[in-house]
DNA sequence: TTCATTTGTTAACTTAAGTGAACGTATTCT
DNA sequence: AGAATACGTTCACTTAAGTTAACAAATGAA
């Protein structure tokens, strides 16, 4: 199970047996159970978490409505923004699968900076890593079309469409489950002319 | 000038006069004319800029038509998605105003970092902070309709309706000019009732 | 196993954005 | 100054998503 952590950071950069076991000892891995809301609206969070197995999902509750805005599956970065804005969520977090995650707050992460500052040059290009990715994702969701994400996911993300709920799919594309039925339907009869 | 950019660094750390005179020593202050391209689709660049005045907008060319997804004005930090990925860039950059700028690329960065390392933590917070602005900039486009977006724009960036073409406003906020024009009387209507 | 809830699809109708064109007004270029 | 271009709005028509409702299938709990 570490072992998927330990890919994942050699990615960035390369950790010594002693970097390795100071991360084993914070002792951060958590198994969450499919249906598990990790986070709530108006509550307060200094965790973040990565996912080694299984599907989080984000979303916000908007008049009675879930609005989905991300999934969060093997080898992803949750960061609610509550973190960083330290005031109450206003969207919720919940394991959509049962899933195996690791958990930290700032208080760890400044204990490991301490211990090994290379650490601090880890987060800052993750973070920066994030960033462009966050920037590049919102940039193709605003210049495409609803029929073009869902393509588009399908392409990126093909996973997804298996393994999630067409209504929390459709939410996350904008749309309603109606209008992804029929987007569906209308991709078939494009595909058979 | 170099005031700005100090009230703005000073949100995140505090600096002492070796460390301004080191920024200032750079030289980084670059004035820029509206209608400026700074940055063009297939062209690569490890500049990231800061902006003390003036408008910067990030736009796509889709299908001959600009999509634009960004503008940064004063007290904004741009970094172009080509800088993290070291691909050709997708996006063009380019000044909607006469503006002032500052300009940075990894190479100056990696120097500051050995000086002063708090300008390396300085930095990781400042991405983490960029992260999650983005993050609840992207959850709000999502969870909104076009007129919505519009509305809380007039009420978070006025400024910005007043200084920006109305079409370049419009595709900003997803939409085509007339669309604009149609939800702006729209919105009217509904004021007198 | 049965009953209830959740989920996904289809259909008819409504609403709002896209399209193409016209028109008046700025702005810019020469 | 005059012509050309760019800009913003209005209009009629098209297109796609929202809404409401019905129904079938899958899932889950009693």
């Amino acid at each position: 199970m570490e072992q998927i952590l330990f890919d994942f950071l050699s990615k960035y950069i390369s950790l010594s047996e002693e970097e390795k076991e100071a991360i084993i000892a914070l002792n951060i891995f958590r198994s969450v159970k499919k249906g598990t809301v990790l986070l709530k609206e108006g509550e307060l969070s200094n965790e973040g978490c990565f996912v080694l197995q299984g599907c989080i999902r984000s979303y916000y509750l908007i008049d009675g409505e879930e609005k989905t805005t991300a999934f969060y599956t093997e080898m992803d970065v949750l960061m609610p923004n509550c973190v960083t804005t330290k005031e109450p969520s206003k969207h919720f977090i919940a394991a959509t699968e049962d899933a195996i995650i690791t958990v930290s707050n700032p208080d760890m992460e400044m204990e490991i900076f301490e211990k090994f500052p290379k650490f601090e040059t880890l987060c800052r290009v993750l973070s920066e890593d994030l960033l462009t990715k966050q920037q590049i994702n919102f940039d193709e969701y605003r210049t495409s079309s609803p029929e073009e994400r869902y393509i588009d996911l399908t392409k990126k993300r093909p996973d997804l469409i298996q393994r999630v709920p067409q209504h929390q799919l459709a939410s996350y594309l904008g749309i309603k489950p109606q209008s992804l039925s029929r987007l569906k339907a209308r991709i078939i009869q494009k595909e058979k002319k």
